[in-house]
DNA sequence: CATATAAGTTAACTTTAGTTTACTTTTATA
DNA sequence: TATAAAAGTAAACTAAAGTTAACTTATATG
């Protein structure tokens, strides 16, 4: 079980970032643009989650620059504990073919 | 650039997964099973995935069991292929600080 | 403008994800 | 029920992600 962030003190200086369009389509800057957002905005800094999360700041950052040669495992974590999620997109979906009862083979 | 799936000939053997319903909480189990019913949807098996993306059937069959120890980057050429994708989604979210013009600091 | 703190970079090293190949199991259908 | 194709597993190996530690750069604020 992860930690929920607590705002340390007081008086740390942590640089506020703007949030991103997220209604836009999803994009792997967009989402470390996000992450990046998020973070500041409850005044942690990359050590405060490293810390928290046992991931190193390296990885981190890779994370908040949009790299995506890093483990799904990771990402979660810090996603998870910044309060951030996903929901999955189909390009083509009827959501759940058990409500309709029908068509169950041709929903994509 | 990916190429789009193509439907093969004829008379392939794939069974068909169930979609599931994509409007609860994401859990990376919930992803591997659309990710799986979106293929079987799409009558294509591993292999032609496999070979469309230069990913490893080994690597596949994690994502589709919902192995998070896998590279992002793989996951998200997995998702690109089958049409699928996910938004961004945030517990405690105003949208675009822009759009309202105050509080941008706020907003989480 | 000096200082403290956060962000970001680099390089050597460790760990592990990914590949390849071959094999076993499951599943549809002829 | 035999068989062919798909799914899944395993092991040895390769490639690359992640860590650590030390350093540089950027940025607030006293």
């Amino acid at each position: 079980m992860i930690n929920k962030p607590v705002k340390k003190a007081l008086g740390r200086v942590v640089k506020s970032t703007e949030m991103p369009d997220i209604t836009k389509n999803f994009s792997p800057k967009q989402l470390a643009e996000a992450i990046t957002a998020k973070r500041t905005g409850m005044k942690l800094t990359l050590v405060d989650v490293s810390e928290a999360l046992s991931i190193s700041k390296p990885t981190l950052i890779k994370i908040e620059k949009g790299d995506t040669s890093v483990k799904l495992a990771n990402l979660l974590k810090v996603m998870e504990y910044l309060g951030l999620s996903f929901s999955i997109v189909s390009d083509d979906l009827i959501p759940n073919s058990t409500t309709t009862g029908v068509n169950d083979d041709e929903w994509y």
